[in-house]
DNA sequence: GCCTAAAACTTTAAACTTAAAATATTTTAA
DNA sequence: TTAAAATATTTTAAGTTTAAAGTTTTAGGC
């Protein structure tokens, strides 16, 4: 007698991979779209509204290496940004008192006030972009995510 | 009798905002492992592979515009880096017949057979990023994300 | 106090990216 | 046939990103 045959099904790796590529595709697509709408709408580009997200998001300020680091993006990188936000009065660099190293960014009001701006319309592209979920896709996809999430916050 | 206050929840647009903050950076992370992996383990980035990727499934090759849509770069893009990897010998530019404008690039035989260490190793990272993740799991992230790919079409 | 190591930034070099201009070729249409 | 438009690609200029090197300042150990 011949050996069964189990139904032929793709691994799981496979599959695992097919689902990452369709990942990327959609967050590019999204953020293609969110660049675009800051650059048409606000003259303005994706580093530099996270950079004021973060900023608005801490109101005292981050050192510019707290920015850095909670963007998830190099030191320079950051330098350059702030610079320009800077030129435009859209922050301030603020010494620390103690320690001559270090400055702190913050948003001007005039800062404050253009993020806020901002936020809104982004909130709405958002919106407008995942228009097709559900509270319970969003739940579940949430979920899923975390699995993600928490097996790469253990390999640091 | 008071009206009866519904529970107040948080607007789906808010939700939605916030799902997408988590998928991007589930993919971030993701993006940031492949990348580190490619450079630390093989001397490659990203980009190179996403090339050589494409010529694989093609394996009759690409014209430089062809492949440039493809990836959904610009052209200026996949000329430099059809460049390097053409100085290497891991790609080929080979004339069109009958239109001596265009080109094709092609994998050459050493360029397929790196490409295809590069993939063996590149599900194989994927597959531990993902690690967490069941068929199950996979099934429904992946209609999920085929409903915002299918709106994300629609506006094309 | 003095020297070394660490910390906070900035600058630099290399790779990537895009949009726009430039080049070469092919197609269209008058 | 031939001028104009369209196509395929490369080049260029400007900007983003990172890793690594460089600068200044602080903190410890002797």
């Amino acid at each position: 007698m011949k050996p069964e045959i189990a139904p032929t099904t793709e691994p799981l790796s496979k599959a695992r991979l097919r689902v990452w590529l369709k990942l990327l595709k959609t967050v590019n697509g999204v953020e293609t779209g969110i660049r675009r709408n800051l650059r048409d709408d606000h003259q303005t580009t994706l580093p530099r509204f996270d950079v004021m997200s973060a900023l608005a998001r801490f109101s005292d300020g981050l050192k510019m290496s707290e920015l850095s680091k909670f963007l998830k993006v190099s030191n320079g990188n950051v330098t350059g940004i702030v610079d320009k936000l800077s030129e435009e009065g859209l922050v301030l660099r603020v010494a620390v008192p103690g320690d001559r190293r270090a400055q702190i960014a913050r948003l001007t009001p005039k800062g404050l006030e253009a993020f806020e701006e901002l936020a809104e319309h982004h909130e709405s592209w958002i919106n407008n972009l995942l228009e097709g979920l559900s509270v319970d896709d969003i739940e579940t996809l949430s979920s899923t995510l975390d699995v993600v999430l928490s097996h790469q916050a253990e390999k640091e």
